[in-house]
DNA sequence: CCAGTGATTTCCT
DNA sequence: GGAAATCACTGGA
């Protein structure tokens, strides 16, 4: 339940490394939550990531060895935690979004008073970092082995995951990269269910499969936007 | 239930 | 100057 990935689990496409963050488990000292939502940001050629435009000062990590967090703060007050992904010098990562929370909850509820139940700790990449206690210390600390880390949990049967287009990204048409387990109550949006949201949702799609058709579409695309 | 808005950093135009 | 990978609060339907 706590057995370390591999630094190989995060030297992939971000594309494929995301929905198997799904049931893992992000630990930070005695607080710990089970992913339920994830979208992946491909480098310096997603007009969406903070990479699109290469190495800035808050960027550079991204461009550094799969495997370490790049936690960054967003709007003047909140932080988000993501995984490096993919080779160096790609720029890719998995934008941790929710989860749910196993352990430590009294901690959570603690620092997070505006939180009256657990569906309020974690859903959402603010939230979580918040009730987790995760800020920028953790940037650039190792996901494997540092004091805020991800192990192994569950695994998520392929059709409880529900694939959509990514959380605030205006930029239209786009990619299906955001990965979330359908049911759980801890995601930071409802699933659709069961016909089309928006611009993109895929309900019920096996997330290699998909996975795979978003890249396949890239490099027909030649160009992503 | 939903739309509007403030907080206020990083980075691009 | 203004938009952005957000959240929480407010006020009206």
């Amino acid at each position: 339940m706590t057995e370390s990935l591999s630094r190989s689990f995060f030297a992939r496409d971000a594309v494929l490394v995301a929905p198997d963050l799904l049931g893992k488990l992000m630990v930070h000292g005695d607080r710990a939550i089970r992913i339920v939502e994830v979208e992946a940001y491909c480098g310096a050629r997603d007009p969406a990531s903070h990479a699109r435009n290469g190495p800035t000062p808050r960027s550079q990590v991204m461009f550094g060895p799969p495997g370490h967090w790049y936690v960054y703060f967003s709007y003047g007050m909140h932080w988000c935690a993501n995984v490096v992904c993919g080779d160096p010098g790609e720029g890719a990562a998995v934008l941790i979004r929710a989860g749910e929370p196993v352990e430590g909850l009294d901690a959570m509820f603690d620092v997070r008073r505006v939180a009256r139940r657990v569906e309020d700790l974690c859903s959402g990449p603010a939230k979580l970092c918040q009730a987790l206690g995760v800020d920028g210390h953790s940037n650039a600390t190792d996901v494997i082995n540092g004091r805020l880390r991800i192990v192994k949990g569950d695994s998520i049967a392929p059709s409880a995951v529900v694939i959509t287009g990514r959380v605030g990204v205006s930029n239209g048409g786009d990619l299906p990269w955001r990965w979330l387990v359908a049911d759980s109550p801890h995601v930071s949006r409802p699933s659709p269910r069961g016909r089309r949201v928006g611009k993109v949702s895929h309900v019920g799609a096996v997330p290699a499969a998909a996975a795979a058709a978003a890249v396949a579409a890239c490099a027909a695309q030649g160009t992503w936007q």
